[in-house]
RNA sequence: GUGGGUGUAGCUCAGCUUGGUUAGAGCACUGGGUUGUGGCCCCAGAGGUCGCCGGUUCAAGUCCGGUCACCCACCCCA
């Protein structure tokens, strides 16, 4: 048995957590102050839970799930995105009797049995934000606004491109449908395999192809901006208008086709030049049906969700040197007594709230100022032989390699030094 | 699920074409040069199932077959 990860599955080590826990962290800042509090959900639902929202007919359902059979006989998944298990909490705890607006943010594990490749792995992490309640665009336009200021917050925004769209509600969209498959049907044998498929169960979807021949009948094929009803459209332009007013920047993609079937009227990418195939950023959109079909009354939400990897390549790329948070001084020590010593003053330092770092062995002096230095603190402190008789300590300014010797006894005195 | 590329030290890689002593370099690590002072420099040391299995051969890191993993792309998506 060989000693290794699932594959598609990755371990984040040290090095790379603190970077990790900056973006979660202005996440949480960003969107606490728009007025949304995190919720924690199961990373497991029963799996009819996802057929439903996502949609019988995506790929993440008929083929990329993590499905169990639990040993009451149950079917189980491992969630393959965030906003389904949200929906059914929402549902399960009334929160709809409790508040007319509920605005609930998240991060976590998601699982899909993709093949794994540059930004795209089984086990990846979302961040999401939803909020439930209101129907007025007003809705849409925050959640956009939020989304991109924290692109702004976290460095990322230069990288990204925000497209957004309308897919039109049930009136219109099944109308503009049927528009586009009698564009189609004439060129029906132009086009590949896989979009003469489309063409019978979503056409939409025909706008996703990447080959040269598809792209090109479909550049002449009829926009849902359109086509849309006039409330929806009236509903789109009012979204356009808020963002404009805050000055968020946008870029209309009629052809944008989200993946999963539940998203209604505003629809939003973000995406990037920078890494390859898995473009997408982050999206999200509206979905006035979803909390009804899992059972909830009818209410209408907007969210979006967030690839964590994806963020954290382009932050990488933005800001290439390391995320570390470094030690305030370090406490060398010569002989075993001084040691013990070392150990008391690294306790007393810490409570006052000091990062300090220590040898446990005794090493020479030489090794210790050299970690030390690895570490890469401003000061390290030195307690020999000749120091604890006399009481004192030295404290070494290692940028300038300065000395300065204190009491040993004074713990505030050094502590204040030591946070200068 | 399909295609291509890559697997040699902790990391980045050379060696493979043309098989031949103990498989190398840089970085990182440990010790020393300084009996108590880091970085730069010098010296030494430690560290390897050459992904795995099989085949060819007197002899395989090197050639052949298979397999697994990783990466990239298709597909799909955050």
């Amino acid at each position: 048995m060989e000693t290794r990860a699932i594959r598609g599955f990755n371990d984040i080590l040290p090095d790379q957590v603190k970077r990790w826990q900056h973006i979660e962290e202005r996440a949480r800042t960003i969107f606490e102050i728009h007025g949304y509090s995190e919720i924690r959900t199961p990373v497991v639902e029963f799996t009819d839970i996802f057929a439903r929202s996502i949609g019988t007919t995506t790929d993440i359902v008929e083929k990329e799930m993590y499905t169990f059979t639990d040993r009451d006989g149950s079917s189980i998944t491992l969630r393959p995105e965030g906003t389904a298990g949200v929906v059914r909490s929402f549902i399960e705890h009334n929160m709809y009797a409790k508040s007319p607006i509920s605005k609930l943010y998240y991060m976590g594990m998601m699982f899909r049995h993709e093949r794994p490749q540059k930004g795209r792995y089984r086990g990846f992490y979302q961040i999401g934000a939803e909020l439930f309640g209101p129907k007025e665009p007003l809705a849409d336009a925050e959640i956009i606004i939020m989304l991109w200021r924290y692109f702004e917050a976290i460095g990322i925004s230069p990288f990204l491109r925000p497209e957004i769209s309308s897919l039109g509600d049930e009136n219109c969209r099944p109308l503009f449908k049927r528009e586009l498959v009698k564009f189609f049907k004439p060129k029906r044998n132009e086009l590949c395999e896989d979009c003469q498929k489309r063409l019978e169960q979503n056409p939409l979807r025909i706008f996703d192809c990447k080959k040269e021949r598809c792209k090109e009948i479909a550049e002449k094929a009829p926009s849902i901006l359109d086509n849309l009803c006039d409330e929806c459209k009236e509903h789109f332009d009012l979204v356009k208008e808020s963002l404009e007013k805050i000055g968020t920047p946008f870029v209309l993609n009629p052809r944008i086709v989200r993946g999963l079937d539940y998203y209604t009227r505003t629809v939003f990418e973000v995406t990037t030049e920078e890494l390859g195939a898995q473009n997408a950023v982050g999206a999200g959109g509206r979905y006035d049906a979803l909390v009804e079909e899992l059972g909830g009354p009818p209410t209408p939400a907007v969210g979006f969700a967030l690839g964590m990897e994806r963020m954290l390549l382009l932050h990488e790329k933005m800001f290439p040197d390391g995320f570390k948070k470094e030690a305030d001084a370090f406490i060398a020590h010569i002989g075993s007594e001084a040691r013990n010593r070392a150990f008391l003053l690294a306790y007393e330092l810490r409570k006052n709230g000091a990062f300090i770092d220590l040898d446990y062995e005794d090493k020479s002096l030489k090794s210790q100022l050299k970690r030390a230095d690895k570490l890469g603190v401003k000061y390290t402190i030195i307690i020999g032989e000749e120091e604890l008789r006399r009481g004192v300590l030295k404290v070494r300014d290692m940028r300038k390699s300065l000395e300065e010797e204190m009491s040993l006894e004074d713990v505030k005195k050094l502590a204040i030094k030591l946070k200068i």
